[in-house]
DNA sequence: GTCTATAGGTGGATAGAC
DNA sequence: GTCTATCCACCTATAGAC
């Protein structure tokens, strides 16, 4: 009943501001400025929650991470056979680019070489993690004859996230809906779902 | 016989450096002292040949579309059939990659809503007309039976390119060309080539 | 064409009062 | 936790000498 004084609040505030501004205009081309302007704060009070950018980025990644991970794990939960799971799995990018975002590692994956090395490698588990989940729903659904395509399941894994990456990427500055499910579409129908 | 005294040669000398910059760290995390190292040039000096950023950006996107509308004339102008010339666009980027530079267009779509809106015109340019030029190959390609797909042409050339871009962005952290070359072969065995 | 010098702004980050 | 004040590094860009 007596719920805690909830000390993180501002601390989930500025992840969310700070989240879409990686998300629309990249991890270098936004500032504590701009965070502390949009929660009418100063500079300063941000560095009492994050010290420095570098960690805040960590924590972005590692929060985007653990909701991508969390959205899997329902897809695992639900009834749906390999080819379902496989358009929940493109849903998700869907979601994101229908607010007007980036997929938030996609974004950081092209500033990768300028980001600071504990943001490289937690994008690195990021992507590995996903093509863990895919990789097991590919090898499944093949076997299953759910799902068709050749090659080894992982290499399948990469060429569906870089493709949903790219899509969303070219559709984004227009804001083009229409370009990322035609294309999410033909990705799919490539392995029969 | 007299040569000119090339008056572009410390400009090229720029772009070049500048291209390289943008397409392993992008256009908002390079600065003229970046440049001017490279060069042995102080910043001021590099003012003269480019009097702004926005402007050295346009001229770098011009400069690169030129380059990509050159090789695909040179497609053009191969005997092969469809299925070829799409192997050899397919070339161009793998190219690209090998050289451990991202495209520099797929590079600034990232960065796309913080770019001054010249350079933003000229990216809609040079994706339009790659995807005119895929399009039309994507035609006559079908017609002849020489590539199998479904839908409009125009749609197809969207996925292709944005797969393509995408496909580059991640494998370019680890400087992966084996992911690459795997991801291109089964893109273009989705079009029968 | 290239230089020195500098302007004017913004970046991330810190110290210390409250 | 949030503030004011400040630091220092870096940015793009300009003026004017050579």
């Amino acid at each position: 009943m007596d719920k805690k004084p909830d000390p993180t609040h501002t601390s989930q505030q500025i992840l969310d501001i700070a989240q879409r501004l990686v998300q629309t205009r990249g991890f270098n081309a936004f500032s504590y400025a701009d965070i502390a302007a949009r929660l009418s704060m100063t500079k300063a009070s941000l560095h009492y929650h994050f010290p420095s950018k570098e960690r805040l980025g960590v924590c972005l990644i590692e929060r985007y991470a653990a909701g991508f991970g969390q959205r899997l794990n329902e897809i695992d939960a639900q009834s749906g056979d390999a080819a379902e799971r496989l358009r929940l799995y493109v849903a998700i990018y869907a979601a994101v680019l229908a607010d007007h975002r980036m997929c938030l590692c996609g974004m950081l994956a092209a500033e990768f070489k300028t980001l600071p090395p504990p943001m490289q490698a937690a994008l690195d588990t990021f992507f590995a993690d996903n093509e863990r989940w895919l990789a097991t729903v590919l090898t499944q659904g093949r076997i299953r004859g759910e799902l068709r395509f050749t090659g080894p399941p992982a290499e399948a894994a990469q060429y569906i996230i870089a493709s949903l990456e790219g899509v969303m990427m070219l559709a984004r500055p227009e804001d083009d809906m229409k370009r990322f499910d035609s294309a999410a579409l033909r990705l799919l129908s490539g392995f029969g779902a």
